[in-house]
RNA sequence: GCGCACGUGGCGUAAUUGGUAGCCGCGCUAGACUUAGGAUCUAGUGUCUAACGACGUGGGGGUUCGAGUCCCUUCGUGCGCACCA
């Protein structure tokens, strides 16, 4: 019998799911163990080549645990809110819910087809009324929860609320949008409108007037991680930023914690890096410079006290409510030239020009520690969002306080013993201080890491100001403008938004008749009939973002189908959290931090048991797409060869891959393919149309993506996933080629025939031979330690040389095909299962136990044999079976002669190569 | 600019973690077999050399008996953050 994938395959798959093979149970008498995917946004392109790289790697991970004896949790599901199947229904007019079911029928056909374990029971879509009810009834919780500063947790507001009518703000520690200042007696002269904006200061989700990104192509508000560079990272259209009445949540409540907790978790240090970076931690002091002849105080941030004596100007950022109080009427008009001409531009053109820019306001702030006069100046090189949008600037210092400085030609006071300043600022945290001295305050000769503790010393005593930790990290912006999204359970009773009791949920996302916003620019949703409650009050118009419904699945997964809670309790104290997460990086600001901070939110509420989501992750590499350009000659409908494009004036397009064979292109095909190439003429090289080629992401619209049904439909889905793994290790990025496919299929059917030949199945009952079982073993010891360490490509290499080896060795024993077909199981669980069952199993391959290695068919061939030295140490030596005596005295003569080196020294480790003497480590 | 990775044959990669550099696969060369294929098998394949041999892990330097691996420096590539005070 032919190894005949096609027929093998198709089988086992009806098979497994026939007898329910992957279905999952809590089970108390085994461990568990969870692996998750990141779940895939189901797009119209279907799946290509690049997500079963990840997924194949975690589906070996699975099986091998499971093989190992652990209960795994190995679910799958779907990211279904999502802004292209919005835009497509924008442009058709389709329901996104209908292309979305039908792009997830897609993907799940061609999931089943590569094989993997994932139990299908515990789907579930974002879409989903019964699944978004629960990411609907976490914003409820948030919306009633504040952030205590001193017990590090969240809180309910009805507990926030007694704190004020007994106390006010006095003793209170939450994190807040702004330092409110209230005595209870205002507090309770409030009327219920004031209260509700005022709590909005304090709730984890709240509305609030923020600096968003405006994406006006999209016309929706955008988070900082959905921003790269000025641009959606969706679509890539310049995004501005607008002052916007938003939902928000308040992740910057969690800074620290989920800070500390990346020490815990067991990633890469490049992403828990990347991370930190984004969180971006810094310590520093607020101090107030009162405004010369006002009632002003300005409060800036700095991490440099230190450099309190240079201050020779102030700058406010654009945005800070500080301009409007601080400006003279007689620099009235210019600062708001400058707003005005700021506003227009948008932040990628501020990033490009990276002009200097500013103006005077015409009001002086006091330096406190000299009492000198400063000018306050506006600049958009001081940020609103970070700190408190306003700085003392220190030109000798600070190399863009510097470029300041000299443009509008301001005094340069230079702090730092011997540091040159006449061309650049210093910006080194190090030297001698000069120029530092004031009542009450004397820095001079100091190390600038003293005069920065002394500095803070002062500050804290003084009064001026207080230490504070600053992060960059900024809350979520909540709403996006758009209909396909998770509506918010949130209505409007007299214009204070107030949210769903949670047994009304979960609040359908109501049917529309077109999905533009309204023609007086509401979000979509303005156009819902009936879109109130009950009692007639509006209901909010905005949906939720992405990250919405992605941020607490994975705990869905442990209890899907529960109609009571998000996950029981009992589901989750056993499965807990993820053990092994798989997915990509670009995941890293987004994703992986909204993940951690509603879960740790779901913590503090008791809501789940576990403080971190994901213990271990690995990232998978991307596979880019190799993509195939023509070149047609300007303003003609004729192409020209790669070789020859240089003798003419052409402009390169993007070509479809698929009919493109060894960068050769199918005219034929090319001409069909678009009407417009339809009369398309060619210049040929030698008879063949060469097309030129560059790596990119793989997209529909690079027309580089491959789908993976062609591979599995030539080779099979075991060909597939063992390629994959071949090529590299998972976390490496790498253009997808097919080279190397035939050798890993050739390795399949070559393992194949060990077990048949010429449709006889040959494996007998007889002792194997020593060198078959160090093969064998060989391989048990290779693989369970690359598995462990997710180095799938040198396991795949190590099956190679083992079948070689037994092909060679005309091995048929039924003690060592046995142990190999499990080990197999993870890699080519199809073809596992199928050899399995010929072996005479009824059970599937899957319950089979994973063989361990037996030491002693390792060294067997070999034999150890004692050298003493000086009669001072005693180490074993191993040498080759078949060595000589000549060479084993060869060996010890060697061992005298090195000896002449280590005089004295312990002998630690004697290496021996067959027949002649590397080295002896010495300690 | 700051931070984090990484750099090995024609190609994808490997190296017991400081111990024979190039495993495994692709490709290539030669041969065998054959109703000829996108099949299978055998041998060879880092560079230079007719050969002995020498050289070889981006470049330079260092530590070590011994360095692809550790340290310094330089160049190059990729990723993250970026006017964050």
């Amino acid at each position: 019998m032919e190894y005949n994938h096609r027929d093998i395959e198709n089988r086992w798959q009806q098979w497994w799911k026939d007898n329910g093979t992957y279905t999952v149970r809590e089970d108390a008498s085994r461990p568990k163990y969870y692996v998750l995917d990141m779940f895939p946004y189901p797009s119209g392109a279907g799946l290509h080549v690049g997500h079963p790289l990840g997924y194949i790697a975690s589906d070996i991970y699975a099986r091998y645990k499971r093989l190992c004896g652990f209960n795994v949790l190995h679910p799958m599901g779907y990211d279904a809110y999502g802004l292209p199947a919005e835009q497509y229904a924008i442009q058709t007019g389709q329901h996104p819910e209908t292309t979305t079911s039908q792009n997830i029928s897609r993907y799940r056909q061609q999931l089943d087809r590569i094989g993997f374990c994932y139990d299908w029971n515990r789907e579930i879509r974002t879409c989903d009324p019964e699944y978004y009810r629960w990411t609907q009834w976490a914003f409820i919780r948030m919306f009633g929860s504040w952030y205590d500063t001193e017990a590090c947790k969240a809180r309910p507001v009805d507990e926030l609320c007694k704190h004020l009518d007994d106390n006010g703000t006095e003793g209170l520690h939450a994190a807040g949008t702004k330092e409110l200042c209230l005595t209870a007696d205002q507090w309770k002269a409030m009327d219920e409108k004031q209260k509700s904006d005022t709590l909005m200061n304090w709730r984890l989700a709240y509305l609030g007037n923020t600096m968003v990104n405006w994406c006006p192509q999209l016309g929706t508000v955008l988070a900082n991680d959905e921003v790269s560079e000025g641009l959606s990272v969706r679509g890539g259209y310049p995004v501005e930023q607008k002052v916007m009445y938003q939902w928000c949540l308040r992740v910057s409540a969690y800074a620290q914690r989920l800070l500390d907790g990346l020490d815990t978790l067991d990633w890469t240090d490049s992403l828990k890096e990347t991370q930190r970076n984004w969180i971006g931690r810094s310590e520093g002091a607020e101090m107030r410079f009162p405004i010369d002849g006002s009632d002003v105080e300005l409060e800036i941030f700095t991490t440099r006290a230190d450099t309190i004596f240079g201050v020779t100007f102030m700058v406010l950022a654009p945005e800070s409510a500080y301009v409007d109080m601080v400006t003279t009427p007689a620099q009235r008009e210019a600062v708001d030239q400058y707003l005005a001409a700021v506003k227009h531009k948008t932040e990628r053109e501020r990033m490009i020009e990276k002009k200097v820019t500013g103006v005077f306001t015409g009001s002086y702030a006091v330096n406190p520690l000299t009492g000198k006069k400063i000018p306050v100046w506006v600049s958009d090189y001081v940020l609103a969002g970070y700190g408190t949008g306003a700085i003392m600037a220190v030109p000798a210092h600070d190399s863009r306080d510097y470029a300041f400085a000299r443009h509008f030609d301001l005094p340069v006071i230079p702090l730092i013993e011997g540091a040159d300043v006449s061309e650049s600022s210093f910006d080194a945290k190090e030297g001698r201080m000069i120029n530092s001295c004031g009542p009450g305050l004397d820095l001079n000769g100091m190390e600038v890491k003293d005069a920065i503790a002394a500095t803070k010393r002062y500050i804290r005593e003084s009064g001026i100001g207080r230490v504070k930790v600053n992060y960059r990290l900024r809350d979520a912006i909540f709403s996006r403008q758009r209909y396909w999204g998770e509506p918010f359970p949130v209505y409007y009773k007299d214009g204070i938004p107030c949210v769903m009791d949670e047994s009304a949920l979960p609040l359908l996302l109501p049917e529309i008749d077109e999905y533009r916003p309204t023609d007086s620019g509401e979000p979509p949703l303005g156009r819902a009939k009936a879109w109130h409650t009950p009692e007639g009050y509006p209901l909010e118009l905005c949906t939720m973002p992405g990250f919405a419904g992605s941020s607490a699945y994975y705990l869905r997964y442990m209890d899907p189908h529960n109609p009571e809670a998000l996950v029981s309790h009992e589901a989750n104290a056993y499965w807990r959290s993820v053990d092994l997460y798989v997915g990509g990086t670009e995941h890293a600001t987004g994703h992986l931090i909204y993940s951690r901070f509603w879960n740790k939110f779901l913590f503090d509420i008791g809501a789940v048991v576990e403080q971190e989501p994901f213990r271990k992750l690995i990232n998978q590499g991307m596979i880019q797409g190799r993509t195939s350009f023509v070149y047609r000659i300007k303003d003609t409908n004729t192409f020209v060869s790669y070789g020859l494009k240089d003798q003419y004036d052409v402009t390169p397009i993007r070509v479809d891959v698929n009919i493109v064979s060894n960068d050769i292109l199918d005219t034929e095909a090319f001409r069909k393919w678009r009407p417009d190439y339809a009369t398309a003429e060619f210049i040929l090289e030698d008879g063949k149309y060469v097309c030129g080629w560059a790596v990119e992401k793989m997209s529909k619209s690079m027309f580089n993506v491959v789908n993976p049904d062609m591979i599995v439909e030539r080779y099979g889905a075991d060909t597939l996933r063992l390629y994959e793994m071949f090529l590299g290790p998972v976390e490496q990025s790498k253009p997808w080629d097919t080279n190397g496919i035939d050798g890993v299929n050739r390795f399949l059917r070559k393992l194949w025939n060990l077990f048949y030949k010429g449709g006889e199945f040959l494996v007998d009952g007889s002792e194997p031979s020593a060198e078959a079982l160090k093969a064998l073993h060989t391989l048990i010891k290779k693989v369970t330690g690359d598995i462990e360490q997710f180095s799938y490509n040198t396991s795949v290499a190590a099956f190679m040389i083992c079948v070689n080896e037994l092909t060679r060795l005309k091995c048929r024993s039924r003690k060592v095909l046995e142990p190999l077909v499990v080990l197999l199981a993870p890699f080519a669980p199809h073809m596992a299962e199928e050899l399995w069952h010929a072996l005479g199993h009824d059970t599937t391959v899957c319950d089979a136990l994973w063989p361990v290695w037996d030491e002693a068919c390792l060294v067997e061939s070999t034999v150890q044999m004692a050298v003493s030295f000086n009669g001072k140490a005693r180490y074993n030596i191993t040498l080759p079976a078949d060595a000589t005596k000549e060479q084993a005295q060869e060996t010890a003569l060697a061992h005298e002669q090195a000896a002449r080196w280590i005089d004295g020294k312990t002998i630690r480790k004697v290496i021996v190569v067959p027949g002649k003497i590397v080295n002896i480590v010495v300690g």
